[in-house]
RNA sequence: CGGGGUGUGGCGCAGUUGGCAGCGCGCAGCGUUUGGGACGCUGAAGUCGGAGGUUCAAGUCCUCUCACCCCGACCA
C-alpha cells in the first residue's frame, strides 16, 4: 500500500491519498461513499469555519425536508430542465404507489420557495436569511470521492429580499464569505467570477463562483452563489406589500459549498507523500511521537510527552499523542505525514536529557523541516507561530503554483497549444457566443470557468473572434 | 449509453497443456526490537462474483448473467 506519484497518475494519486489518509471509502452503492472519522472531522472543521461566517453575516440555520413533491420542481421551467436528468424519485411508500412522486432533494430552492411564500407578507418580513446543512442527491453518471458523489453533504443558503439590489448584494456578500473561507481557512487561493450563461445554475439570473486550481492544473468550482432574480418568487408566489402598499415579488438568492471542498483541500495542497492539511482545518494540528530504546527510558519519555501535551492543549492546539507500542517511530513519522498533520513533535531520551523536543513541519519534508533542541519552555508559543507560518506557506505555495500555471493567450492556436503542453488556467479577452463556447469545449475539453470580477484589465482583442472587448475569461479543464 | 478492463483469504495479486488453491501485505500468539516505513518463529483465515454446461476431473474450457473499476457524453 502506498501512494503513486502525482506526475505518474494524478487521479490514482488522489484515490490513494484518500485511502491512505483514511478519509473515506467507497460504499456498496455505486457512486456513494462512507466518510470516515478523520475525513469527517476535516469536514466538520470546514463547516465550523463557514457556519461562523454565516452567523456573522446575519444568517440562521434551519432544516427543510429531504422529500420534495415532484410538482414543486416543475414550477420553474429552467430549474426542472436542469435537474430532471439527475433526480432520484420515490414512487412507493409503505408498500403503496404514491399519488405524487417525491423527489429526493437535489437542492432546495423549491421547498424554500414554497415556505417563503407563506412566511412573507410585508416588507417588514424581509430580508429572510436562512441556511441549512443537509445532504442532497444527484444521480451522477461518473463519480469521484468528495468531488462528485451521488449523495453529498453541503450547506445551502436561501434568502429573500425586497429589491434586486439587496439580493445582488447578498449574492456577492456570500461569494466574498466563501472566498474568505477558502483563502484564510483552507489556504486555497480562489478566483471570484461570474459564470457564463451555459454554466450557470438552472433557474438563476446569474451564478457566481470561486474557482480554485488543483495540483494538476485543473479547475475546481469550490463554491457558488446565485442571484435568482424573481424567477422563484414568481414560480412560488413569494410576494409582499411594500411601503407604498403595492404588491411586489421578492428577489431571492441561494449559495452552497459542499464536501467537494474536502477534495479541493486534498488536491490543492497534497504532495507525493500524501495529504498536507492547512492548520486551521486539520483535525490534528500537532502529533507527538515518543521514542525510546530501553525500558527505563519509556516512563521518562512518556512523562515528557505529557508535559508537551498539557502545554499545547492549554494553548488551544489540537494535539494528539501517538503512544502505539506496536509501531516504530519511523513508521509513525510516515503515517502522520501521509495524513497531513502539519506539525510533529518528536520526544526521545536525548530530548528528556536536554528538556527539549524536536519539531518537524509537514510543509518542508525531511531533515530540512526539522528543528532540533527546541526548549520545552515556551513551546506552545513557538508551535502556534509555526502553525501560522505553515498556514501562510501553504497559501503562498498554492498561489505561486496557480500563477505559474496561468497563461495569457492571444489566439485559438496558442490556446490549444498551451492547453495540451502546459494546461492550467488560460486567461483571454472574450467576446464569443454560447455556440463559440460550446465549440471550444467540444474541441479542447476546456470549459469557460468564469469571467473574473476583479480584473480591470481594460480592452483587448478576443482570442477567438477578434472583436475588441473589455470582458476577460478563464478557460480550463475542470472537475 | 458507447469504448476498455477486472472479479481468487481482510487488501493487493499469481495460478502454465484442465490434475492437492498459492504468494506479498495485513491479522492473532510469543520473543527480540524502537531517533525516518523492524525482524524471527508459530498460527487463523478462501462455496475462486453467480447460474448452467463440457469432462473421470474446471479457478482454468463453453454459454448466459451480475457487479465493480477506468476512458468519454452530464454535473456542486
Amino acid at each position: 500500500m502506498s501512494i503513486v506519484a502525482r506526475a505518474e497518475d494524478y487521479s490514482r494519486w488522489y484515490l490513494d491519498v484518500i485511502r491512505e489518509a483514511d478519509l473515506a471509502e467507497n460504499s456498496p452503492v455505486r457512486g456513494s461513499m462512507v466518510i470516515k472519522p478523520y475525513g469527517f472531522e476535516l469536514w466538520e472543521n470546514v463547516k465550523a469555519g463557514l457556519d461562523r461566517r454565516f452567523k456573522e453575516t446575519g444568517h440562521q440555520n434551519a432544516y427543510f425536508p429531504l422529500f420534495i413533491p415532484m410538482s414543486f420542481l416543475q414550477k420553474e421551467a429552467d430549474h426542472v430542465k436542469g435537474f430532471a436528468p439527475e433526480l432520484a424519485v420515490v414512487t412507493i411508500g409503505g408498500g403503496e404507489q404514491l399519488d405524487e412522486p417525491l423527489v429526493v432533494r437535489p437542492t432546495s430552492e423549491t421547498i424554500f420557495g414554497y415556505m417563503y411564500s407563506r412566511w412573507v407578507q410585508s416588507y417588514r418580513d424581509l430580508p429572510l436569511l436562512i441556511n441549512q446543512w443537509a445532504n442532497v442527491v444527484r444521480w451522477e453518471m461518473r463519480t469521484r470521492p468528495f468531488l462528485r458523489t451521488m449523495e453529498f453533504l453541503w450547506q445551502e443558503g436561501h434568502t429573500a429580499h425586497a429589491t434586486a439590489q439587496e439580493a445582488i448584494e447578498e449574492t456577492l456578500r456570500m461569494l466574498d464569505v466563501y472566498a474568505d473561507f477558502a483563502i484564510n481557512d483552507a489556504a486555497i487561493p480562489v478566483i471570484k467570477g461570474v459564470k457564463s450563461d451555459r454554466e450557470k445554475f438552472a433557474g438563476a439570473v446569474n451564478s457566481y463562483t470561486i474557482e480554485a486550481m488543483m495540483g494538476n492544473g485543473w479547475a475546481l468550482q469550490s463554491g457558488t452563489s446565485h442571484y435568482l432574480g424573481d424567477n422563484f418568487a414568481r414560480a412560488f408566489d413569494i410576494k409582499f406589500l411594500d411601503q407604498n402598499n403595492e404588491m411586489q415579488y421578492c428577489h431571492t438568492t441561494s449559495w452552497g459549498v459542499s464536501t467537494r471542498m474536502v477534495g479541493a483541500v486534498i488536491m490543492a495542497h497534497g504532495d507525493d507523500q500524501g495529504l498536507r492539511l492547512p492548520p486551521v482545518l486539520a483535525p490534528i494540528q500537532v502529533v507527538v511521537v515518543p521514542i525510546w530504546r530501553k525500558d527505563h527510558e519509556r516512563g521518562q519519555v512518556l512523562a515528557h510527552c505529557d508535559a508537551v501535551l498539557a502545554q499545547l492543549k492549554e494553548a488551544g492546539v489540537r494535539v494528539k499523542l501517538d503512544a502505539r507500542e506496536d509501531q516504530t517511530p519511523g513508521f509513525k513519522f510516515n503515517d502522520w505525514e501521509m495524513r497531513g498533520v502539519p506539525v510533529r513533535v518528536e520526544v526521545g531520551p536525548r530530548d528528556v536529557q536536554s528538556n527539549a523536543v524536536v519539531l518537524a513541519r509537514r510543509d518542508q519534508p525531511g531533515r530540512d523541516g526539522k528543528q532540533f533542541g527546541v526548549p520545552l519552555e515556551g513551546l506552545a508559543v513557538r508551535v502556534r507561530a509555526l502553525l501560522k507560518e505553515i498556514q501562510d506557506n501553504l497559501l503562498a505555495q498554492a498561489t505561486a503554483s496557480r500563477e505559474e500555471q496561468t497563461t495569457r493567450v492571444a489566439s485559438y492556436d496558442e490556446f490549444k497549444e498551451v492547453l495540451d503542453s502546459k494546461g492550467g488556467f488560460i486567461r483571454v479577452h472574450w467576446a464569443g457566443s454560447d455556440a463559440d463556447e460550446a465549440r471550444i469545449q467540444e474541441e479542447t475539453r476546456a470549459t469557460l470557468r468564469c469571467l473574473p470580477l476583479d480584473v480591470p484589465e481594460g480592452e483587448g482583442v478576443c482570442f477567438l473572434t477578434g472583436k475588441v472587448t473589455d470582458r476577460v475569461a478563464i478557460f480550463a479543464r475542470a472537475y
